[in-house]
DNA sequence: TCAACAACTGAATCGGCAC
DNA sequence: CGTGCCGATTCAGTTGTTG
């Protein structure tokens, strides 16, 4: 294991190692506001009355692990809000979860999720560009599972990285239905007779935008259905923390080893587009104090609407008077103004837009804090 | 009303009529077994905080409407349990039916279908090619809607259209996932004054495909949250027969006299939005994603140059970060550049150029359109 | 008449921090 | 806890106007 436990983590938590055990009483033995980001991936409870058969006549390896069956939808809703409640307790105030489904068991764990306080922010389709097709010709190809993703409760201050989403997307921001390939080839896992380790291993790709978009480098990331470990794969790759909860020894056995595998990805790698909101605050004042804009000066929106400067860095305009946003806000009769962007001045004859003062302020804050 | 009760359909059925009334208490009314499939896009119990601006200040025409307010989860699950019921109850033993919702209420309402016996078939995922983005940056743009298709029960000898569905999409499966425009344009209904005659209207392209897919031609389609009537609209077209059900007598009016006028010109629009499919869209961070480039991996020009991925799918190289595009450009101190062509990556001791990934993604995007 | 441009719109649980 | 204020934030279209 080459990576370290992170300074910012709780005292006393088993970072980067997968634990043997019932995910519930593993999670009632960790501190309380204690994760991240938990993802996971439960049981679907597959209603396969018998043997699904190709149009050949071969066999589907279905989902049918012992693991895998209940009696009926009360005791999977049991379950589902037992484990749902011991997870809310160690994440943190402002963690989040996604968990993942198909219309098989999504419907529920929705349902309990809801009722157990945590908020829905999207539900996110992950959308198959290579799904299993429907041999029987009686239903449509089920070509997606959905993700919920949700905070811990209402008004928390989740983790989402949108800039750097968004670059990810070709710089449109990213939708709520995800095109992925399933996982195979190399990356499927295999065991020693060279059959699938696991029936529904998840893709690394699907892993890589959850955590990328809402945890930060250093995160704790908790996944309580471990298997063979996607989630711990992509979190040490990402420069995250992992913890994995599996009751099945082989799957923990094929998940430590592929986990000591990996390296993570240069830190400077792991930096990711940050959002103006990261950036230091810079006060209009500031500007007028160092002399960047006289008072007096004018400046001139883009519908050549005009504001004198003042020297406590205030503007004035006709009857209005007050901050760049307050009075941009009165003359463009809008509900609020971004000011920064709102006003231009002169200098050597050309237009000028504000901000670009703010830009210099900032780069020399850059180069030398305070 | 120019269309015929069918001969097959139960005695008493008010065929192709608009009832006025509580769904609830209207569908108690007729006859059970008697309704070959249900399209139900009840309320979704929205809760919206505050007034939503978009970036130029212009105010969000929000669902407020009263019939959208329930007082809390139990109230909604209580409303939508009953209607269920009163629903099932009027199916014909192998009828099914199809509810829309989103994630605010869909994971009540598919639990609450599972508890009453229903049998779900698939989830399908309205993917809109045209959604309205998130202007606030906070969350994934929800970009889709879900639909739930369901047996009266478990074995019900259900319709599905097999081959007409795969014929509609050149001769592959119809997957769950379903690429299709919102309602606007000229099949959005306007009132009076020229604003939206229902806040929620769907396209007729969603129901063209419900109903070829899910039922045969003179079969019963109900519809108990009736609205301007699209269900009712499609099924004439079709040729099948329909009863809404509606509270509201400004929808009940705009959807006669909608159903009523129904011309060749609906059938043109609907083959048009039929036939629209989104483009395949590749961005440079899917490749990351999908592992086919590695964060951290250096990329090169034609000339020497040389630019490092990061785990969001940008490019730094030296001062210069941002897009393949952007970086491209910077580099060669040109106002533009395709990073497509510009950037390469080393594989076996090859220079490769990074638009041989991109094409590996497209050829899989084709193989399997929609 | 048409192209270019501006304005408008859609089922949305859409801030954060200082005081 | 509330109040006040800074200041960040949009995609794919359709409709209407201008030249």
């Amino acid at each position: 294991m080459n990576q370290k436990p992170n300074e910012s983590a709780v005292d006393g938590l088993p970072l980067n190692t997968i634990i043997d055990g019932d995910c519930i009483d593993v999670m009632n033995t960790l501190p309380e506001n204690s994760v991240d980001l938990i993802f996971a991936d439960p049981p679907y409870n597959l209603q396969l009355k018998s043997d699904l058969h190709r149009p050949d006549n071969s066999k589907v390896d279905a989902v049918d692990d012992h693991w895998d069956q209940f009696d009926s939808f009360a005791a999977y809703d049991s379950f589902t809000r037992n484990w749902l409640k011991a997870a809310r307790r160690i994440l943190k105030p402002n963690g989040a979860i996604w968990v993942i489904g198909s219309y098989h068991n999504i419907f529920r764990v929705g349902t309990a999720l809801q009722d157990a306080g945590y908020w829905i922010l999207n539900d996110v389709v992950w959308r198959k560009s290579n799904p299993m097709p429907n041999f029987r010709g009686k239903r449509f190809t089920n070509a997606h599972e959905t993700m919920i993703w949700a905070s811990k409760a209402e008004g928390s201050k989740y983790t989402f990285n949108y800039e750097a989403l968004k670059a990810m997307n070709e710089g449109i921001q990213m939708r709520s239905d995800w095109v992925l390939p399933i996982c195979n080839g190399h990356e499927r896992l295999k065991d020693e007779n060279g059959d699938k380790a696991h029936p529904t291993q998840k893709p690394e790709s699907l892993l890589h935008r959850v955590l990328l978009g809402t945890t930060n480098p250093g995160d704790v990331v908790l996944d309580p259905f471990f298997g063979t470990g996607t989630t711990g794969a992509v979190a040490k790759m990402l420069g995250r923390d992992f913890i994995g909860i599996e009751r099945e020894e082989a799957y923990r056995k094929v998940a430590q080893k592929r986990i000591d595998n990996l390296r993570k990805y240069d830190s400077d790698a792991l930096a990711v587009s940050l959002s103006k909101r990261a950036e230091p605050r810079v006060a209009f004042g500031q500007l007028v104090e160092r002399g960047m804009l006289r008072p007096g000066e004018v400046l001139t929106s883009p519908r050549g609407k005009e504001a004198k400067v003042r020297a406590d860095g205030t503007l004035v305009s006709g009857e209005a008077a007050g901050s760049i946003h307050q009075v941009g806000a009165v003359l463009e009769n809008a509900p609020s103004c971004n000011g920064w962007s709102y006003w231009n001045f002169r200098r050597d004859g050309k237009t000028v837009s504000i901000d670009l003062l703010r830009q210099q302020i900032r780069s020399e804050m850059r180069q030398r804090p305070n």
